[in-house]
DNA sequence: CCATTTTAGTTTCGTTTGAAACTGTTGCAA
DNA sequence: TTGCAACAGTTTCAAACGAAACTAAAATGG
């Protein structure tokens, strides 16, 4: 099956003397495509544990970084979570809440706290694993040996692209408000 | 490079004695992948129509399907979407108040109102859409032919495993509270 | 040393989101 | 017909988010 390219010549199939622009059909969109598709997975699985253990997102990231029973700072994990420190913080406060992380301030530097997983969310870590895993599996069911490692290609490529074109300055004499129309 | 599958039995590379379990690396797990990706891309291309036109994703998304010309419900846009019926009714009265949109109740079911876009939403729609394919020619330019191909296979597959999985009702007997650990 | 800048993390504020409740309309069935 | 279920869309409310301001602790450097 080839790619089908989009078709750029072609006007929308309305009859509206419209200029005759490149059609966009959202399901062929890649970031569209990934949008949804990132949205589907990542929803499914975490009904699947905020179900089984009451935790979001944020925190099982935050326990999956910890789970090796290591101990690091809030902006390494921010680092290592590709979440904000902001979301970060809120994160680790709830897990302060709910016992799942513990706190000590740093001792050479005081602003750094050094954060460590509970027993009881090294318990966690250990059952939500295989789960994770598990669901993983049963996503990349649909695919071949061949087909994953494609996947893990691509997936590598395009985010490094999408890195840097993310860090490129906005093109200049762009603004929203003076579009005197 | 083979894709390096995730070792199964190696404990954490930490000496505690935690039991032997699968170690999970977030930067190798596919929906973080699938998560991180998503975001960088939506991202950086919400910001440049942001930028350009003070317009959301949500209401790029309904500009995108009604950019033909098409009138249709707002649940059709919703199906067309992927968006739920809320974020729609939410963007549609955004594009109410900034005249992006016309809605005229049905004639016939004056349940179902009829949106159509605006010249103004119309030219938005032509300046827009070559500025989005070019951003998706930019990323999509660290694939070569072939990877394209592959992709557009990939993320059908995927997706359509991911709906499945997503349809399938939740694992019974998976409750958060009585975790009596 | 003290003043300034940088770094780590938190708080605040306004917005966005999602789930559930609600309003109005139509279709169906007794 | 009326009475009720299903449907289209909106509103509400609480949680989640992001940007920017803020606090506190190091690092820098005159």
């Amino acid at each position: 099956m080839p790619p089908a390219r989009r078709s750029r010549t072609a006007s929308p199939s309305s009859a509206s003397g419209q200029t005759d622009l490149p059609a966009l059909h959202l399901t062929r969109f890649l970031p569209y495509r990934l949008s949804v598709l990132a949205n589907t997975v990542s929803h499914t699985l975490a009904k699947l544990y905020e179900k089984r253990f009451g935790i979001t997102i944020p925190e099982w990231r935050i326990i999956a970084v910890l789970g090796g029973g290591e101990t690091m700072s809030a902006g390494e994990i921010a680092q290592r979570t590709a979440m904000d420190k902001v979301q970060v913080s809120r994160a680790i406060s709830r897990m302060l809440d709910s016992a799942l992380i513990l706190r000590e301030s740093g001792d050479t530097d005081r602003r750094k706290a050094l954060l460590t997983l509970t027993p009881k969310a090294l318990a966690i870590y250990a059952e939500i694993v295989p789960m994770a895993l598990t669901y993983e599996e049963e996503v990349t069911d649909a695919l071949s040996i061949d087909e994953r490692a494609q996947l893990d290609t691509l997936l590598s490529k395009l985010q490094a692209r999408a890195d840097q074109l993310a860090a490129r300055p906005a093109p200049a004499g762009a603004q929203a408000e003076p579009a005197g129309e």
